[in-house]
DNA sequence: ACACTGTGATGACACGTGTCAGTGACGCGT
DNA sequence: ACGCGTCACTGACACGTGTCATCACAGTGT
């Protein structure tokens, strides 16, 4: 049996060892011709050579030997919620990968698997990102971040309800949320409001804070508000909707769009009226949320668009001088519609 | 001045050598006791004296220097979508994320900026990952999958409307979808189409075979089908509804649910009786098809769960030896409500 | 006194790359 | 013939880790 002539059959990807010897010079001329460094001057014969043996051998670079050996990375570490995330997040999400990979920098997502802090910060570190962007899952705390930068972090930004000390962190107080719903429903007139709170695990990280500034609206002008446990499905938003006259409720904030349209489906089904007995409001302000009957109330969130996420760690990158600012970026404003 | 005798002030994190100059030991006894090497068997005064040294300095392994020696990762790599995907493959791939950081792997994103197929392919090699889960977007050769394998991936997933060869492909004809529809909707007496196009870049990967399949489905059978281009907003809907009574037609698939409840609105508002004068279907079954007055008739797909694909990952990984195997999963079938 | 055994630890190499200092060849002016 | 500068290229080191073969040493049996 001869060996097949296929050179591609089961070798492992050759190395630029490999390409130096069929070109027949030396490695250090390889890295110089493949890297275009500008600094020695490589003819152009000889260019040709090394571009053809590394084309004919199928090379490819060795990303971690290469970085182990720069001392540093492209790497962007982007926190992965492990939580059913909305749809504004989701898009949120798409866009900051999308530009970030546009500036030529490797996303990593990593998920902390329920460590805490200090813990997830060590466990970043280990793949020396250039930057990272944590969105609130995990509270990092001013060593975490600390560990992080020397680890050759330039950039660690924040997005979370409180500032984290030497982050770039954009606070993102999810209170204004139900702070704006709270005081729209009040000037409708409305005095006794639902909150509905998701039974899904992992969402309290935006419904407390959300049910925390609703309280803080009412609190003091003789509102009340009433948490309400629901999941997203129809069954649990029916039996809400089922003693839903027992509550003595003329409105509800209903954490999100989703869930809003959820409940308002089951409150009219009840035969609840909407807006008439009971108000209805969102949040995210989803394009969805335009097509019901009523139209939907909701709770529009200033997110920053992702390019602009990315450029801000472009640049800190760049220039991690900068002392840490931080900008309080989040607004949240209510956007009246029929159900309220 | 005085130095600060805060010693993680702007340090370099430090390497294993620190360590074991601190404890007073070798560099391998550090690797072998933070390791819990159990082929080397290390007292246990000096493992506390290790320990609590590392944890002194902060010592954070470096992982790239890590997986060089190794000769393998755990990362597992997963294109981005550079397209406004749909709110089901978001939550698919929320899961498959999670479920994979479970299984202890590192998951990389990485879009591929318009390069296709073989550049992809050698692009990805460069980090030496373990698996690629390739979902479609870009169209893998057998040649690229076998540049991925000799770079040390032990699994090649693909999903996407054909196999590939020598990788564990998962197909899945977006064209079934569209063939469920025109079945579902001739049976209700429809013979006049209509094929909603999203005009958001990057969707033709799927709306085109949907539109394929509703072409193959209807052909010889005397119906027609009229594609129709349409964008994810209001204006653009009410346009299209407004010139609607021209087009002649008594049905519409509308690409999927989010553009079926858009399409159906302006319909509605433009007086058009859905579905006594024209039946909508969507795609995709999210709940919220439910909630829409009528409700919305849509195509289920049977996409694995999330946690099914990561355990294939992690069985290829183990057992790389298995023969690719295909699997034709992607099973549709039409799930008719009131609007059709 | 000597060989043997097991314990606990170590020196040295390899992984694949980037880059600095250095080297030989060659042309040119005196 | 000699010095000098430029060009094109190379040898060797470093990055931080895992692991194999080896070694010092104490204990034990003859």
């Amino acid at each position: 049996m001869s060996q097949t002539p296929k050179k591609s059959a089961e070798q492992p990807v050759p190395t630029s060892t490999d390409v130096a010897r069929l070109a027949g010079v030396s490695r250090a001329t390889v890295s110089y011709v493949l890297n275009n460094t500008s600094a020695v001057r490589i003819s152009e014969p000889t260019r040709r050579r090394v571009r053809e043996a590394a084309e004919e051998l199928g090379y490819v670079p060795h990303a971690a030997a290469r970085s182990l050996r720069a001392g540093h990375t492209r790497i962007v570490l982007l926190p992965t919620a492990h939580i059913p995330v909305g749809p504004l997040y989701g898009q949120f999400f798409n866009e900051l990968h999308w530009a970030l990979r546009n500036l030529d920098y490797t996303v990593v997502q990593y998920g902390s698997l329920g460590l805490s802090g200090d813990e997830a910060a060590r466990a970043w570190a280990e793949l020396r990102p250039v930057a990272v962007v944590s969105l609130g899952e995990i509270t990092l705390t001013a060593r975490g971040v600390s560990l992080l930068k020397r680890s050759g972090a330039k950039a660690v930004i924040t997005m979370g309800p409180q500032r984290v000390e030497g982050a770039h962190s954009l606070v993102m107080d999810q209170r204004e949320v139900g702070i704006a719903a709270a005081r729209h429903l009040m000037e409708r007139g409305r005095r006794r409001i639902g909150a509905v709170l998701p039974e899904e695990p992992g969402l309290e990280l935006f419904s407390k804070p959300r049910l925390a500034g609703l309280r803080k609206a009412v609190s003091g002008t003789g509102a009340r508000v009433e948490p309400l446990g629901m999941r997203y499905d129809e069954e649990s938003a029916a039996a809400l909707a089922a003693r839903w006259r027992d509550l003595d409720l003329d409105a509800v904030f209903a954490y999100n769009d989703e869930y809003a349209q959820l409940l308002m489906r089951a409150l009219q089904d009840a035969g609840v009226d909407v807006p008439g007995e009971t108000a209805v409001m969102g949040a995210d302000d989803l394009l969805m949320g335009k097509l019901l009957r009523p139209s939907l109330s909701t709770v529009h969130m200033e997110l920053p668009p992702g390019r602009f996420l990315a450029d801000l760690v472009d640049r800190l990158v760049a220039h991690p001088a900068d002392r840490a600012e931080n900008h309080d970026l989040m607004g949240a404003h209510a956007v009246p519609r029929e159900s309220s």
